[in-house]
DNA sequence: GTGAAAGCGCTAACAC
DNA sequence: GTGTTAGCGCTTTCAC
């Protein structure tokens, strides 16, 4: 009769090895206190065997894991998908697991989230989804962090917070402001502003850039529509037909990231909407397909993958006595979608 | 002198509600045998306490834990991010933390991945990335799998594996077969395919089904050149200069997934080729910027993110006797990136 | 340098 | 219904 095959435990190691399950954990963590050769050899038989530790029972016995939490708001958004591929990287690298967990932008599930990744231990944890404005919002998450930390755990966070951790700092002010410069200085004065929540951090602090463009150049930003939807392509779209029932006059509309932008350009192209003959389109990010679009996406560049990749050494690092910061700078990217505005005669109302 | 802040513990909570800790459990995991006035004031308190299990004891003491494993091939690639939308879907409704692992298409890091899945006693795992042609390339991993089923381990794998578990099969051939019969409809003789590596199934049966299509056009397939390149936009680029460089009388080019296509597009956009005026591209998958694209891309549609769904249903199904297949429809979508070719005139070589 | 044994925080028999 | 207790598989003192 066969026997019923059963995972491996180290037990089972240190028997083929004869040797003591403790001298066969030391071996195969990599511990001190055995010899060389013997540590080898049980390094072998577990090869041999094709025994994988159970990391459960390595962190309860430890108190920590070989595996950090990585936050983001929403996989599917390519920011987030190059976030993550930095911090996977980095994660590979150190031997650690990433566990990736998405709280689609809602701060209930952010402190969900947050508590699984503390009570498992987690080694380290990196928040990459924006913060919210209203500091009301994570006093529960920021209260989960600091004892989390104080028990000696590390975190990371990507964007501004209130959350008093190290953080990488992209230049979302900046960003928007040098985007707006550019459709200004292309000649452009009937703008739209196409947004997601403002409740974001990332967003206002993008809006707010913006409006100081045009508080540089003398001009009223309350007077500039802003149209709020989803953060997402089809947010994009629906913020496209806003747009073109409420303010058909534009000449260039500036989406706060490039998802939305290219829902934008979906909607405009089969509007027959000529970009940017007729309306100049801006997104913000540079994510990987901006380039391929076509018209390829006029933007701001923020190095996302790097951007994850610096978040988790930050969060691996030896924390310090006051919060890193790190300073991400942005680049203008401009390509075909946007040009000068159409001639007056061209934009009179039908 | 403050206390220093700990991590909460089942027993904390014990205490706190005044009753025995196997009480608590018992309360918090809402197993039955405790009257529910009296679990919901254990509730009532672990929420008081911000109280989170530690699952790693959870699982150690359970032997299997609420979490499942996701092993992917890329997860920048689109089409693995809508697969693992679908999943984290399916566990997010069922209370499952989706582990997401990636193989970057490397055999032995999927067994390291697999490993990993089944020590950490993960109640099931779906294999997403492709299988392989060669068996021999998985042995190990059907060994792994076939212990961790026989410890009530549940599997379920997305495409052609030769792993005898229940398997969501997408219509690669059909799908194949559908693309290329549509550029042959069109007119195009002198094609070109663009292909990942042939040592993956998913490749393979595209492929199969490409040639397919030219048997029963009663073509010869084997005239027809096949450009090999990572399965990526990257790739595509690559492949993109290579048929420029070795097959310009090309009319059209037919890619085995979207990234490589949308990288393709690029390509001949930037050498001011008209697509589908003087080359016609196609690609395969569907993934949401493929409809946003200018030209819009034709290409065979598969539903990602359903399958992600359906792959994990079926883990969590009960196991059945024999292996369950779920076959999974493509849809020809034409747009606008291929078109007849252009007169024979137009394609002299110069 | 090596082994024995005490937990890590929880679940699941098993008693009451 | 509720409490007691023996593990789950591992790491880590502590002896030797």
């Amino acid at each position: 009769m066969a026997e019923r095959p059963r995972i491996l435990r180290l037990k089972d190691v240190a028997e083929h090895a004869g040797v003591s399950i403790a001298t066969a954990s030391r071996s195969l963590s990599g511990a001190s206190g055995v010899s060389e050769t013997l540590a080898e050899r049980v390094r072998e038989v577990a090869r041999q065997l094709g025994y994988t530790a159970n990391p459960h029972a390595r962190s309860l016995a430890a108190g920590t894991s070989r595996s950090v939490g990585l936050v983001v708001h929403e996989i599917g958004d390519p920011y987030f998908t190059e976030i993550a591929s930095g911090a996977l990287r980095v994660g590979a690298r150190e031997g650690l697991m990433v566990q990736i967990c998405h709280t689609g932008r809602d701060p209930r599930q952010q402190l969900a989230q947050v508590r699984t990744l503390v009570a498992s231990r987690v080694g380290a944890i990196v928040i990459a989804g924006s913060g919210f404005v209203d500091a009301r919002l994570q006093v529960a998450v920021k209260a989960e962090l600091q004892a989390y930390r104080a028990a000696g755990g590390r975190v990371a966070v990507i964007g501004r917070h209130h959350l008093g951790v190290d953080a990488v700092l992209p230049e979302n002010a900046a960003g928007g402001r040098a985007i707006a410069e550019h459709v200004l200085a292309q000649g452009h004065r009937r703008l739209a502003v196409v947004t997601g929540s403002r409740a974001l951090t990332t967003i206002a602090d993008r809006i707010g850039g913006v409006a100081a463009a045009f508080g540089a150049a003398g001009l009223d930003f309350a007077t500039v529509p802003q149209v709020e939807a989803e953060f997402t392509r089809a947010g994009g779209k629906v913020a496209a037909q806003t747009i073109l029932a409420q303010h058909p006059d534009v000449t260039a509309v500036l989406a706060l990231n490039d998802d939305m932008a290219i829902g934008i350009l979906s909607v405009f192209r089969s509007h027959g909407i000529a970009v940017p003959g007729r309306i100049s389109v801006a997104g913000f990010d540079d994510v990987a397909v901006a380039q391929d679009l076509a018209p390829s996406l006029t933007t701001v560049r923020l190095p996302m993958s790097e951007m994850g990749a610096l978040a988790l050494e930050l969060a691996l690092k030896e924390p310090s006595a006051r919060p890193r910061r790190r300073v991400i700078g942005h680049g203008l990217v401009v390509r075909d979608s946007t040009a000068p505005p159409p001639a007056a005669v061209a934009s009179e109302r039908p």
